[in-house]
RNA sequence: GGGGAGAUUCCAGAGCGGUCAAAUGGGGCAGACUGUAAAUCUGUUGGCGCAGCCUUCGGAGGUUCGAAUCCUCCUCUCCCCA
């Protein structure tokens, strides 16, 4: 049995832990498990923390359990700035349930005969007949409010000038603790692995477990994955970077991994990648030797890329990025057939011309500006034209620059260009 | 209830009768440099038919040849005393 805990320490994915669970998983197939709250149809790169932690369990030979926060999820975590959530109804429940697996198919092997084979629970399924006297009974007897208020995560709400906290959001801890002790009971799953935010959450439940049911359960935290420069991980300025292709694309997919900063990267690639340490040193040397290569961030790029979407997924978004960022020119342009050019250009803004607009020639201003909102008015175009930071079909384009119907690609399409990142597919149709 | 301070362009914050589309900083955008990075430097940052014109300085009126700047009322914010 391989060391899950040295596993997880050289990854630098290990905040806390509590003792005695290295020894216990290096004895036995321990039963692990990460709560998800099934807010959306798809998971984003916040959650692919957790995920890497029971796809590491899974390959130490250890039995990884998620759990569906059906329940919780409608309570809302006090940890954190969360607020208060909307009930989701039960079909939409199921509903993103199903959308979550498959996307954690990816990672997690749920399908095969193997003895550890994933498993996937929704804590609503118990939580739904749970009467408020059972549980205050069962349950909430066993835990003092004194323990329950020593929590950070309550201490903060109580002592701050802030909002307060309601009742709901304090029972919160006692819900998912309970969640902790049915594992326990029902699946023999002795640790609970999460975000460093989560080790109050935890421990009641490890408490309630040792209390209620005389066993013993573990605890164990990753550190919160932050971004050198403070901002939000997984977070740009179009929002959260999902899994789902419909969400966001492959290409901008693997564009986030390419784009992240050196300071980054070395962490990241231990955490979201399955390369080993020997490899990972390997490439960093490499790439100190050569930094503009950024060969990590091509490594983690192309290990997340392919484990979400897929080998093919990865070559598109690979070749796009050749075309935008590369030495892509007007011809390049010219010789994509319109698949291909459609999903280099999938994500990107659309603005439909109708093709009256271009048969006598239309001023580039007027079409940036007037019809269309590429820019919000001429003279913002005009001055951005000036510092030579517009380009149509990768063409520098001056304010006296005349579109017409020649400069169209494959019948339909113009490509708008603002500054060196900001691309627009004008389609030149009647609608 | 009494007294005081204030409301300025994305934000912060100058301006206190003409020279104000409004200093300066931040942020944004673009350019150079680069590695599609960071840092740095430069330009730009109300609109338009752009050497000119139009609309902006909490709101409504007024004084004046002329107001962001002065007066009146209103709305809101902050501070101090009850």
């Amino acid at each position: 049995m391989i060391n899950f805990v040295e596993e997880l320490r050289w990854r630098g994915m290990i905040h806390d832990v509590m003792p005695g669970t290295e020894e216990l998983m290096l004895k036995e197939m321990v039963t692990a498990y990460v709560g998800i709250d099934p807010t959306a149809d798809s998971l984003h790169i916040g959650h692919l923390v957790g995920v890497m932690m029971l796809r590491h369990l899974q390959r130490c030979g250890h039995r990884p359990v998620v759990l569906v926060g059906g329940a919780t999820g409608m309570i809302g975590d006090p940890s954190g700035k969360s607020q208060e959530r909307n009930l989701l109804d039960e079909p939409t429940l199921r509903h993103n349930q199903e959308c979550l697996k498959n996307q954690l198919a990816h990672f997690l092997d749920f399908a095969s005969e193997i003895p550890n084979k994933a498993l996937m629970v929704n804590n609503y399924d118990w939580m739904k007949e749970f009467s408020f006297l059972g549980f205050i009974r069962d349950v909430g007897k066993h835990i003092t409010v004194n323990y329950m208020m020593a929590k950070d995560s309550v201490k903060k709400r109580l002592s701050g000038d802030g909002e307060g906290m309601s009742f709901t959001e304090f029972t919160y801890q006692l819900v998912q603790g309970y969640d902790f002790l049915q594992l326990y009971r029902e699946h023999n799953c002795k640790l609970q692995m999460g975000g460093s935010d989560q080790w109050g959450n935890i421990t009641t439940g490890t408490e309630l477990i040792r209390r209620i049911a005389g066993g013993e359960a573990y605890a164990l935290t990753c550190p919160l994955i932050t971004k050198a420069d403070g901002g939000k991980f997984g977070k740009t300025e179009q929002g959260n970077i999902w899994l789902d292709p419909e969400r966001t694309t492959p290409y901008q997919f693997y564009q986030f991994w390419i784009n992240v900063s050196d300071a980054d990267a070395s962490r990241y690639i231990r955490i979201f990648t399955l390369r080993d340490r020997q490899e990972i040193e390997a490439l960093e040397a490499e790439h100190a030797q050569a930094p503009h290569l950024r060969l990590l961030q091509k490594a983690l790029a192309h290990d997340l890329t392919c484990d979400v979407h897929s080998e093919a997924d990865y070559n598109s978004a690979v070749e796009a990025s050749e075309i935008l960022f590369g030495k892509g020119t007007t011809e390049t342009l010219r010789r994509l057939d319109e698949k291909t050019l459609l999903s280099v250009f999938d994500g990107v803004p659309r603005f439909n011309v109708a093709p009256a607009v271009l048969s006598d020639g239309c001023n580039v201003l007027d079409l940036l500006a007037t019809h269309t909102t590429i820019f919000p008015s001429k003279g913002e175009a005009r001055r951005t034209m000036k510092d030579g930071g517009v380009m149509i079909n990768r063409e520098k384009v001056t304010e006296e620059t005349v579109i017409t119907t020649q400069n169209i690609l494959n019948n339909r399409y113009l490509l708008a260009q603002r500054g060196k990142k900001n691309y627009y597919l004008v389609v030149v149709a009647d609608e």
